[in-house]
DNA sequence: TCTGGGGTCCTAGGACCC
DNA sequence: TCTGGGGTCCTAGGACCC
């Protein structure tokens, strides 16, 4: 059967936000992104882009193209707040809502036209809903699978609304520069390029045996079908993470070997903790440095059982960095910890930490104070990134 | 103007086992 | 005597997304 997926996109989003919250900016200029010296923009508003500003950009070229913007910080538990509203908008359509981040979801609309009408409609009712009950733009893509909506969407911007019909696909993607395409980033349009290939059209010229040969058979075979619009992916709910992190980048590069440790204890146990919050048990522990040469490296290793222990945990961190030579040979700028292969907590094996009375404290310490009053007591452990 | 932070997925090579 | 090939697990790195 035919299917109608829809694809939501809101417009700046965290700019939006804060120029719905501070009439003052709307109409201005407004970065959204880290202020310090190493900050990157998350979000500009329409009027900031303008000038040149866009997501990604370095804070302080930022300000050189836009010197009188607004450049405020992230709120992300507001941008959560105002997300929940938007969700809800969506599930009232259909039960099959993925979102992709904060800003943006899949909706299948495929069999709701007996309760809402024809899926085109149904895509004007939501885009006015999402207007109004939450004074802030959307752009809509509906299209018959995930890649065509998302296409759609980004299409539809600013504050429309994208459909693209089966017999418009070829037509659609043709004149797309192939970067455009979802999936093909810096390194592969690169790798196009070289190649004479710069658009949807151009790609779809290309044989299959040929892109097999350049980006090897799965790689090949993918780019063959983003060419044509193929899709058949579903629109998946509420997918359990497969991993958490956490990583710092510090307003200027560590050099002592303890403040460096205390940084990745300080991480891990801020891992650990919302491990106990989420009622998760990690088996990985993985840990990322990143030198002032901007040369990065990751170590990680398998724990035998899980855990969410946070002294275990900062303790295999730490060990990790000093295995493979993670020392620091120049300035450290970066510093990273991450867990995965998580299990829900019911595994645990009862053998090792029967539900420990640190992890029983944690959690109380959580309930009561959040994770942001969290710190264990380990040496140069309470130096926090200003 | 030096380049954030949170993720997912894929690949390649080595260890290990049969 | 020193050689095969498949499967799986693990690690490190990289591309890509927002």
């Amino acid at each position: 059967m035919a299917r109608w997926i829809l694809h939501m996109d809101m417009d700046a989003f965290f700019a939006a936000v804060e120029q719905l919250d501070h009439p003052m900016l709307r109409g201005q200029p407004v970065v959204v992104g880290g202020l310090g010296p190493r900050g990157v923009v998350a979000t500009a508003s329409y009027e900031a882009r303008a000038f040149g500003v866009h997501s990604a950009m370095p804070i302080a070229k930022a300000r050189m193209l836009c010197p009188h913007a607004a450049f405020v910080p992230p709120r992300f538990a507001r941008y959560e707040q105002v997300a929940g509203q938007v969700w809800a908008i969506l599930a009232s359509y259909s039960p099959l809502v993925e979102p992709l981040s904060l800003d943006e979801a899949f909706v299948d609309l495929t069999g709701t036209e007996r309760l809402h009408g024809p899926a085109e409609e149904t895509a004007h009712g939501l885009h006015r809903r999402i207007r109004a009950e939450t004074g802030l733009a959307c752009s809509v893509g509906l299209a018959g699978n995930k890649l065509l909506a998302k296409l759609a969407s980004e299409a539809a911007k600013p504050g429309g609304i994208h459909v693209v019909h089966e017999q418009d696909v070829e037509g659609f993607l043709s004149p797309l520069p192939v970067g455009r395409l979802w999936g093909i980033g810096p390194h592969t349009a690169k790798v196009l390029a070289e190649r004479g290939v710069h658009t949807g059209g151009d790609l779809r010229d290309v044989d299959a045996s040929l892109l097999c040969s350049w980006f090897g058979p799965r790689g090949g075979a993918h780019l063959w079908r983003l060419a044509r619009g193929l899709d058949d992916s579903p629109v998946v709910p509420a997918r359990e993470a497969k991993s958490i992190s956490q990583e710092v980048t510090y307003p200027e590069d560590l050099f002592q070997e303890e403040v460096i440790a205390g940084e990745v204890r300080q991480l891990a146990v801020a891992l650990a903790a919302r491990l106990v919050e989420e009622r998760l048990l990690a088996t990985t522990v993985r840990v990322k440095i990143r030198w002032a040469d901007f040369t990065t490296r990751t170590r990680q290793v398998q724990l035998p059982e899980p855990t969410d222990h946070p002294v275990l945990i900062a303790d295999e961190a730490v060990a990790l960095l000093d295995r493979g030579g993670l020392h620091a040979e120049s300035g450290v700028r970066l510093l990273g910890v991450g867990l995965a292969g998580l299990v829900p907590a019911t595994f645990r094996p009862e053998h090792l930490f029967a539900p420990s009375a640190l992890t029983d404290a944690l959690r109380e310490v959580l309930s009561r104070h959040g994770p942001e009053r969290l710190t264990l007591g380990f040496p140069g452990g309470d130096r926090r990134p200003s």
